[in-house]
RNA sequence: GCCGGUGUGGCGAAAUGGCAGACGCACAGGACUUAAAAUCCUGGGACCAUAAAAAGUCGUGUGGGUUCGAGUCCCACCACCGGCACCA
C-alpha cells in the first residue's frame, strides 16, 4: 500500500500549515482585557487588531471543550481524535462564523500506571508523565487541530494542583446550611447547646464539613494498594486492573456530595445531555420517596426504624429484617438464637463485595429470636438478620412484604415465613403473590380500596399523626471517598495535631502555604505497616511544632473536577480563574449557562461528570463561579471499535494507530475518515478500505484545482530531491492552477450547486452530522468535476465549506487560489462563513412521483407552482399508471404540495 | 430483573409520514497503459422474466394496527449493545 501512489502532497502540506498556524498564533483565544496583536486574524475580522480586547468589542463566545487525556504510556489510539476531531470542526465553524471560540487542550497527568512505573523502576512519576505528554502533543498537533496551546495545562504542574488543593481547603471550609441548602463557610455554622468546649465545637464542625474523615468501611484494593471510590469498584473487582476488593475500616477522607443530591438531579432539567446520559446520573443518585416507620420490639424499650417506599403495604409487614452490621442486633438477639446469630455476622463481615454479589442469587439470613410489633395493627412478627439488607442504606433495616416484594418474597420462601395479601392488582388475571405494581389495597383496615397513590398518603398521614413515622427521601448516591494510599496525586493541605487530652484533629494549612509539594522519594512502594508512600517521607511528614502531615493524596478526579475552569484563565498566578474571565467565558448569552459544548466519551458518564458538576455547585455557592452548572450541552462520541467489531485491544490485536494512517494518508484524510464513518455518538468499526476512499475524495479535489501537467512535473522533481524535505517544501510551487478556474460568472446550474452545498454543510454542522456533510461535499465535488469552466468565486467558497474539515489542503488551495490571481489571501479560518441563497436553489420544474392506490407507478414532470388542477390532469395522463387506471373509477386524488400524487382508484 | 439505545444491500451508512438505499467501501465490466498501479466511465437490493430489456412481485428484525401512503407513528414480541443491579 504504501506503494502506491500520493493523491496529493499532504506530507508537504500538512507540516507547512501546522508551522504557520503556530507561528500566527491563529488559534489564541482572547479574553477581556487582552491586547490583540497587531495583524492577529482575529484582531483583523473583528476590527480589534493591535487594541485591548475590552468586553464589549469581543464578539459572542463559544467555549468548546474536549474531555482532556490521561497521557498514556501507548500514546494516542483512534478513539481519542474521533471527538477532537468533530470539536475541531465545530471550532473552526465557529470561528468563521464569526465567534471569539475557546477551544483549549490539556492533559489529565495524575495516574496510576506513572506510579506504578515509578515503584518498579524508581524513575519519579513525572519523568514518565512529562515523557507521555511530549508524545501525546506530538500526536495531537500533528492532526491539526486548531486548540488554543497557550492555555495547556497539566494536572501534574504545580501551578494548577495549587488550586486543585486551594478549592479542596475551600470544600473543607463549608459546610451546607440546610436552610439555605447552600455551602457556606464554617464559621455560620451554629452550634448545638451541648457543644460547650472547644474540643465539642471542633468535633461538632468538623463533622459537618464538606470535606470529612470517616472511619467507616471501604473498599481497600490489596493489589493496588489503595482504597477506591464506589463508583470505582465494578463487581467487587476495581475498576483498574480488575483486581479483588475488599471491605475494611479505614480512616478517609470523605466530600459531602450526598448534600448535594437533590440539586444535582434537579438540575439536569436544567442542561442539554442526552436522554440516556441523564438516566444514568438520575440512577446514579438514586432519589426514592418513602416512609420511615417505627417498630416496638416486644418486651423491650427498643425502637426499630424501617425505610420503606410502599408504606401502604405495612399491614402485610409478616416479618422484619435487619442488615447483619445493625447497632440494634446485640441487644435484641435472644440467648437460644446468640451463637446463630454471631456466626452470621461473622460470616458475612468475611465475605468481599465479590463473594456477597456472587452469594446473591441464594438468600440467607438468621432469625434473632425477638419479635417487633406492627405499629398499625400490634401484631407480632420475628425479626430476621440478612445480607441482602444493606447497612448504608436507608436506616439499615426494612420491613418484609413478601406478598409484594421480589426480595422478600424470595426470603419467606426459602424460611417458610407468611404470605399475606394486602394487595389486589386492577387486572383480575394478575398473580397477587409477587405483584409489586400499583393495586388497590386490601385486608389492610382502614386503607381498604384505597389505591396505591391513596393509600400511601393516607397511611403516612396516620403515621404522622400517631408520630411513629414520617415521609422521607432516601438516595442510593454515597459520600464520595477522596483519599487514596498513592504517591502521585495531590497531597492534602492537611496536617494533623493532638489535643490536651490527646486525641488526634486535623487542620488546614493556610492558602498562603499552598502548594504543598509531595517529597522526593527513592522508593514508591507503600511504606511498611501498610502506610501510603508519603509517610517513607519521615523529614517532610514530621514538622517541627510536632503535628503531622496527612500522607493519603487526592484521586484522578479531583484534578479533572475543575480543568474547565481554568483554561479560562491559565496563567493567573492570583486566583484559580480570574472573575472576568470566568463571567465571558461561561456567561448565558439567553441560554443555560457554562461550556457550549463538551465532548467525551460515556464511561465518565457518572464518575467525572458528576463530581465536576458537585464541585461546581459549591464553587457556585461560595460566589467563586457565576454559573450553577459547568457543562451546558454534552455530547458523547460512540466508541470506534476493531476492523473485527471487536473492542479494540492490544491482545486482539486490532488496535489502528493513528501515526501509521498520518503517514499513509495524512492528517486530512484522517480526520474525514473519523467523521465519515457515521454519525459522532454512534459505535462503529474502523475499516482502513473507508480511509482511502475519503483519501481519493481528497485527492479529487486536488485535481479539481491544479493542473495535472504541473502536478506530473512536481512529482518528477519530488523523485529527485526525496530525501530532502526543505527543497520539497519550495517544489510546491511547481504545482499551477488548473486552467479552467478563472474570473467568470457563474452559471445558474453552478451556482445552484454550490448553494446546495453551503447549506448542506450549514445546516449539517448546526446539527452535527459531519457524515453527510462530508457527503454533501462528495456531491459537489463530482458535479464540479464535470465542469469545463470553472469559476474562481465558487471554487473559493467551496474551499471555506471544505477548510473545517480538512484544513491543510484547504489552506494550500486557498493560498494558491489567491496568489495565482494576484490577490493577497485573507486568513481562511477567520474568513466569513458563506451564506445559502434559496433564490438560487429553486427550480422551475420539478419531477413529482405518481401513485396508484399508494404505490408508485410514474414520475411527472410540473411547473413548480402548478396548480392542483394542472397536476391532476398531468398524473390522471401518466403513461405508466394507465394500465392501473384503466376500467377503474378515481374516488379521490391526493396532492401533497411538491411532494407527490396519490390516485386513489376502485 | 430494571433503565436507555440500536436493528435498513456483501460492508459503513442516508432518508421534516410522501420516489428506500444519497454518499462511500468492496465487487463487476469498460477506457487509458507494453503491463500493472493510479485515474476516468458504466453497473448494481432480492425475486421473476429475458438474447438483452421493459413490465411485474417482494423488500428497512418479527407479528399486528393507524393512514390515501409507514424505515419513520402506535401496540406486542425477538435479537444485539451500553448502564444499573438485593438501594427496601
Amino acid at each position: 500500500m504504501a506503494s502506491s501512489r500520493r493523491q496529493y502532497p499532504f506530507q508537504l502540506i500538512e507540516p507547512k500549515w501546522q508551522q504557520t498556524w503556530e507561528q500566527q498564533q491563529a488559534f489564541r483565544a482572547f479574553s477581556p482585557g487582552d491586547t490583540v496583536p497587531e495583524g492577529h486574524p482575529f484582531g483583523l475580522r473583528h476590527g480589534l487588531s493591535g487594541k485591548v480586547a475590552a468586553r464589549n468589542l469581543l464578539p459572542e463566545k463559544f467555549y468548546i471543550l474536549d474531555m482532556f487525556p490521561y497521557p498514556s504510556g501507548a500514546g494516542l489510539h483512534v478513539g481519542h481524535p474521533e471527538g477532537y476531531t468533530a470539536t475541531d470542526i465545530l471550532a473552526r465553524y465557529r470561528r468563521a462564523a464569526g465567534y471569539n471560540v475557546l477551544h483549549p487542550m490539556g492533559w489529565d497527568s495524575f495516574g496510576l500506571p506513572a506510579e506504578q512505573y515509578a515503584v518498579k523502576t524508581g524513575q519519579h512519576p513525572r519523568v514518565t508523565t512529562e515523557a507521555n505528554i511530549a508524545n501525546f502533543t506530538r500526536q495531537i498537533k500533528s492532526l491539526g487541530f486548531s486548540y488554543d496551546w497557550s492555555r495547556e495545562l497539566a494536572t501534574t504542574d504545580v501551578d494548577y494542583f495549587k488550586w486543585t488543593q486551594w478549592i479542596f481547603l475551600r470544600l473543607y471550609h463549608s459546610w451546607l446550611n440546610p436552610e439555605t441548602n447552600k455551602a457556606e463557610s464554617v464559621e455560620t455554622l451554629p452550634y448545638p447547646a451541648d457543644c460547650k468546649t472547644e474540643e465539642q465545637r471542633r468535633a461538632y464542625r468538623d463533622s459537618k464539613r464538606l470535606a470529612y474523615v470517616s472511619e467507616a468501611p471501604v473498599n481497600w484494593c490489596p493489589e493496588l494498594g489503595t482504597v477506591l471510590a464506589n463508583e470505582e469498584v465494578i463487581d467487587g473487582k476495581s475498576e483498574v486492573g480488575g483486581f479483588p476488593v475488599i471491605r475494611k475500616p479505614m480512616r478517609q477522607w470523605m466530600l459531602r456530595i450526598t448534600a448535594y443530591a437533590e440539586r444535582l438531579l434537579a438540575d439536569l432539567d436544567t442542561i442539554d445531555w442526552s436522554d440516556s446520559l441523564k438516566e444514568m446520573q438520575r440512577n446514579w443518585i438514586g432519589r426514592s420517596e418513602g416512609a420511615e416507620v417505627d417498630f416496638e420490639v416486644a418486651g423491650s424499650s427498643e425502637i426499630i426504624r424501617v425505610f420503606t417506599t410502599r408504606p401502604d403495604t405495612l399491614f402485610g409487614a409478616t416479618y422484619m429484617v435487619l442488615a447483619p452490621e445493625h447497632r440494634l442486633v446485640d441487644q435484641i438477639v435472644t440467648e437460644e438464637q446468640g451463637a446463630a446469630v454471631e456466626n452470621y455476622r461473622e460470616h458475612t463481615a468475611r465475605k468481599s463485595d465479590l463473594e456477597r454479589t456472587e452469594l446473591a442469587k441464594e438468600k440467607s439470613g438468621v432469625f434473632t429470636g425477638a419479635y417487633a410489633l406492627n405499629p398499625v395493627n400490634g401484631e407480632r412478627i420475628p425479626i430476621w438478620i440478612a445480607d441482602y439488607v444493606l447497612a448504608s442504606y436507608g436506616t439499615g433495616a426494612i420491613m418484609a412484604v413478601p406478598a409484594h416484594d421480589a426480595r422478600d418474597f424470595e426470603f419467606a420462601q426459602k424460611f417458610n415465613l407468611p404470605v399475606l395479601q394486602v394487595l389486589q392488582p386492577g387486572d383480575a388475571k394478575t398473580d397477587w403473590q409477587g405483584f409489586t405494581g400499583d393495586g388497590t389495597a386490601v385486608h389492610s383496615g382502614f386503607l381498604n380500596g384505597l389505591s396505591t397513590p391513596d393509600a400511601k398518603k393516607a397511611i403516612t398521614a396516620w403515621l404522622e399523626e400517631k408520630g411513629l413515622g414520617k415521609k422521607t427521601v432516601n438516595f442510593k448516591l454515597r459520600d464520595w471517598l477522596f483519599s487514596r494510599q498513592r504517591y502521585w496525586g495531590e497531597p492534602f493541605p492537611i496536617v494533623w495535631k493532638k489535643d490536651a487530652a490527646g486525641n488526634l484533629y486535623h487542620e488546614a494549612l493556610p492558602d498562603g502555604a499552598l502548594p504543598l509539594l509531595p517529597p522526593a522519594l527513592d522508593d514508591y512502594k507503600p511504606a511498611p505497616g501498610g502506610e501510603p508512600p508519603l509517610a517513607r517521607a519521615q523529614d517532610w511528614v514530621n514538622l517541627p511544632d510536632g503535628s503531622v502531615r496527612e500522607t493519603n493524596t487526592m484521586p484522578q478526579w479531583a484534578g479533572s473536577c475543575w480543568y474547565y475552569l481554568r483554561y479560562l484563565d491559565a496563567k493567573n498566578a492570583n486566583a484559580f480563574v480570574g472573575k472576568d474571565a470566568e463571567s465571558y467565558w461561561m456567561a448565558s448569552n439567553g441560554k443555560a449557562a457554562g461550556v457550549d459544548l463538551y465532548v467525551g466519551g460515556t464511561e465518565h458518564a457518572v464518575l467525572h461528570l458528576l463530581y465536576a458538576r458537585f464541585w461546581h455547585k459549591v464553587l457556585f455557592d461560595l460566589g467563586h463561579v457565576a454559573t450553577p452548572e459547568p457543562f451546558y450541552k454534552l455530547v458523547n462520541q460512540g466508541l470506534i471499535l476493531g476492523s473485527d467489531g471487536q473492542k479494540m485491544s492490544k491482545s486482539r490485536g486490532n488496535v489502528v494507530n493513528p501515526d501509521d494512517v498520518l503517514v499513509e494518508y495524512g492528517a486530512d484524510a484522517f480526520r474525514l475518515y473519523e467523521m465519515f464513518m457515521g454519525p459522532l455518538q454512534d459505535t462503529k468499526p474502523w475499516n482502513t478500505q473507508g480511509v482511502e476512499g475519503v483519501y481519493r475524495f481528497l485527492g479529487r479535489v486536488w485535481r479539481l484545482f491544479v493542473d495535472e501537467k504541473s502536478e506530473t512535473a512536481f512529482e518528477q522533481a519530488q523523485t529527485l530531491t526525496a530525501e530532502n524535505a526543505k527543497e520539497g517544501k519550495d517544489l510546491l510551487d511547481l504545482i499551477l492552477l488548473d486552467g479552467g478556474i478563472a474570473e467568470r460568472d457563474a452559471t445558474p446550474a453552478q451556482l445552484k450547486t454550490l448553494h446546495a452545498c453551503i447549506k448542506k454543510v450549514t445546516e449539517d454542522l448546526d446539527g452535527m452530522r459531519f457524515n453527510t456533510a462530508i457527503s454533501g461535499m462528495m456531491v459537489f465535488v463530482n458535479e464540479a468535476m464535470t465542469w469545463q469552466a470553472k469559476p474562481l468565486s465558487v471554487m473559493k467558497t467551496f474551499l471555506q465549506l471544505l477548510a473545517p474539515f480538512a484544513p491543510h489542503v484547504a489552506e494550500e488551495l486557498w493560498a494558491r487560489l489567491h496568489s495565482t490571481f494576484g490577490q493577497t489571501a485573507p486568513s481562511l479560518p477567520y474568513s466569513p462563513w458563506p451564506q445559502w441563497d434559496p433564490a438560487r436553489l429553486v427550480e422551475s420544474e420539478i419531477e413529482l412521483p405518481v401513485q396508484v392506490n399508494g404505490k408508485l407507478r410514474d414520475v411527472i414532470k410540473v411547473a413548480v407552482d402548478a396548480d392542483h388542477a394542472t397536476i391532476e390532469a398531468a398524473a390522471k395522463a401518466a403513461e405508466k399508471a394507465q394500465p392501473f387506471l384503466a376500467g377503474k373509477t378515481i374516488k379521490k386524488v391526493i396532492i401533497v404540495p411538491k411532494k407527490m400524487v396519490n390516485l386513489i382508484v376502485t
